[in-house]
DNA sequence: ACAGCATTGTTGTCGCCGCCTACATTGGCG
DNA sequence: CGCCAATGTAGGCGGCGACAACAATGCTGT
């Protein structure tokens, strides 16, 4: 019997694409741990050192993931934000993209966060986690130009904002609070987080 | 020549304790993904398959950490509660315990809320941690009593206050916040907190 | 005292992993 | 059209986690 043809050309074609879809399919089924090189290899149907000519070691496999996650954190803010809005729905808006975000991705949320990260890529993914933060950055500023908030160091309102939504989608995304009961009670989450735990 | 006697008796004595105690300088110094059982049973000087006695796998090993960090971080919560102090000092107290301890032990800290525990221990965990919870809870409970604080639904205001700190925890820990910044800025987070980002 | 047993530690092995090197195939450029 | 860089393959190395079979030890009941 001759040979079987190969379906598939030696060449993928686009491989490093194929292998980044992959790994974020088993991201999202299997965890972080479960994701092996090899595994994604046979699941690509490459050999087993394919892998090694896209990315040099595991690490910046995960770095290309997390770098993407940004990307995809950034558009979903971006569309989601409403600048002509009032402060309330604009931030309610924003939070609310965010957190759905991190309770459809609770791995990806993970790793794009996880502080070991390659020096170099490093600097480009602070770069695309920073463009995240910048959503608040602007609201803020634009609501200080309104006096819908309070004056003082833009940075540490920001702060304040970025932290109460990141701490919520953390608490939602690690299995400590429920994500409906967090997506559910955040219109009053941001409420507070406005007018303060002080009685006016 | 006669064998050396072994300087060490066959059974260790507190294998276990001394597994934990290597695991947590390890994870301290190199990381989680850096902790393999092979190299943790080589720094106590027993053979690669001894800790599979005290740890039915490496994820037991994880949540034996965890759990051990819940109870140091409880404690030191615990210290740090002024159950007589006026709200801002208190609640600040307790943010300024919560994230000092993130900033002194980010690798456990990540480990504790990582949300891969076994089962069966899974409660003992979540026990613990709602214990964390449990300070944050009372003083809501005591402020709202004593009127200092916004009425509502108990749940929401104190989720409002854990998850601000929290999220300053974790942006502090994962390398998104300077640590120092974080500490030095808490004061007035809190202040922010509690009076909202609304004008006055 | 001591036999028997559960506990704890050891040795050896299996399959999987990440990474490396040497080699094969391919496509593109001069 | 020939050469070279890019991309994929085959094989191997050391390390890992898990398991099984075996050995040393301490405990307990009589």
């Amino acid at each position: 019997m001759a040979p079987m043809p190969p379906s598939r050309p030696y060449h993928h074609g686009d491989l490093r694409a194929a292998l980044l879809a992959s790994a974020e399919r088993t991201l999202r089924e299997k965890g972080t741990a479960a994701l092996s090189l090899r595994e994604l290899a046979r699941d690509t149907g490459v050999s087993h050192a394919a892998p090694g000519r896209h990315f040099k070691d595991k690490q910046a496999l995960l770095d290309a993931l997390a770098l993407s996650g940004f990307e995809r954190l950034n558009q979903a803010l971006a569309s989601a934000d409403l600048p002509e809005a009032a402060l309330e729905p604009r931030i309610t808006g924003l939070a609310r993209a965010y957190v759905t975000f991190a309770v459809d991705n609770p791995e990806l949320l993970e790793l794009m966060y996880s502080r070991k990260h390659e020096p170099d890529i490093g600097t480009e993914l602070a770069t695309a986690a920073e463009l995240s933060l910048g959503s608040f950055v602007l609201l803020v500023a634009d609501a200080q130009r309104r006096g819908e908030i309070v004056q003082g160091d833009p940075e540490a309102v920001t702060l304040a904002a970025a932290a109460g939504v990141h701490g919520l989608a953390a608490l939602a995304t690690n299995g400590t609070l429920r994500p409906e009961a967090v997506l559910a009670g955040l219109d009053q989450h941001i409420h507070l987080l406005l007018y303060g735990l002080k009685p006016r």
